[in-house]
DNA sequence: GCCATGGCATACGCCCGCGTATGCCAGCGC
DNA sequence: GCGCTGGCATACGCGGGCGTATGCCATGGC
């Protein structure tokens, strides 16, 4: 799929391939001896690599982390001036480049994971924290908007999962809505 | 804490004792061995009401959605006339009265058991459906505004998990925001 | 007050994940 | 081309959850 088939893996290559099993299958499946299984080696490789399990979801987490903020930064970059911006971000949020299942599993592994509700914590506080910056830009200052906008966001990350509908537009709408209070 | 403790215990009673363990630990809690011990009693009193564990698991989930599809009934009923049932619904969604902590958990159960993502899809079904009708009672007829409110009361219902915010009133500005459409 | 169930306890064999200990083998350094 | 170290394989013992089988005992129906 990815690579060839490497003869030795890296921490990296445990890493990305931990993610993409969480995006898959949940936090449940990151175990060593399921991943070794599902990396078609032995666990020996696993914990050459890590001290132990926690210390795997640790690093997958603040893999993650690192991901998320980079993709907060890119995006706010890709446009100029405060409204499209807005737009840019608040989209970005219903439908992360990440890839919108890997959060989701996060947030799902939140709520029994005290590590990874931190983590997540993290991430939307400074996403939050954009939002509300330039909402306020934009002459906005109720901080209430912007914590509307992001809960439409990670609600419609969810009800992407079944529901079908196209979140883009409808979080554009949200933005509309409360562009319109000026 | 709830009952002097029972001698013996009803099919009931590891039931809701079961939707507590989920919404205070999660699905992984709703397991044989730690359930018996955490009611006090052996697995034997276990398999002799349920069958197995998804057995137990489905029955959970199939209370669960009585409970929620009677709740919505009850807030629907609670007001007359159409905004006020709006309110109502859109600030129970946020905070529902099940207790949000269960619904957050059957939430991220969701991402990894398909039963539970089935019984979820068919509450969050009715209740869109519900929004969706009181909005066009009162003129609002685009189908997007019913997924933005229930998306937001979905993910406030999340972010208070962490952030300490009153999802009440921030959803019923949302609510205000929609109704000036008219 | 007997005895027949209903409701649970105990005890087994199974599988699977953990973490550790140690063995093996490939390459690179020289 | 020899050896040493980095990267993995194998092989334990452990704990814990599953489901079953069977034993025990407390009621309540009569």
């Amino acid at each position: 799929m990815t690579a060839p088939r490497p003869k030795r893996l890296t921490r990296d290559d445990w890493l990305s391939a931990g993610t993409k099993r969480l995006a898959a299958a949940g936090a449940e499946a990151l175990k060593a001896e399921p991943m070794a299984r599902h990396m078609k080696t032995t666990k020996g490789s696993f914990y050459w690599h890590f001290k132990d399990v926690p210390d795997f979801h640790a690093q997958i987490l603040s893999a993650w982390e690192m991901a998320a903020l980079a993709d907060l930064s890119t995006v706010l970059e890709s446009e100029s001036g405060a409204v499209p911006r807005l737009r840019a971000l608040a989209q970005s949020i219903a439908e992360p480049e990440t890839g919108t299942a890997t959060e989701s599993a996060i947030r799902s592994w939140a709520t029994t994971s005290a590590a990874a509700r931190t983590t997540l914590a993290r991430v939307d506080e400074a996403r939050l924290a954009a939002l509300q910056g330039l909402l306020s830009e934009t002459g906005i200052g109720n901080p209430e908007m912007a914590r509307i906008i992001y809960a439409a966001g990670i609600g419609m990350e969810r009800l992407g999962q079944t529901g079908t509908a196209d979140n883009r537009t409808s979080i554009g709408s949200l933005v509309d809505l409360v562009l319109a209070l000026r």
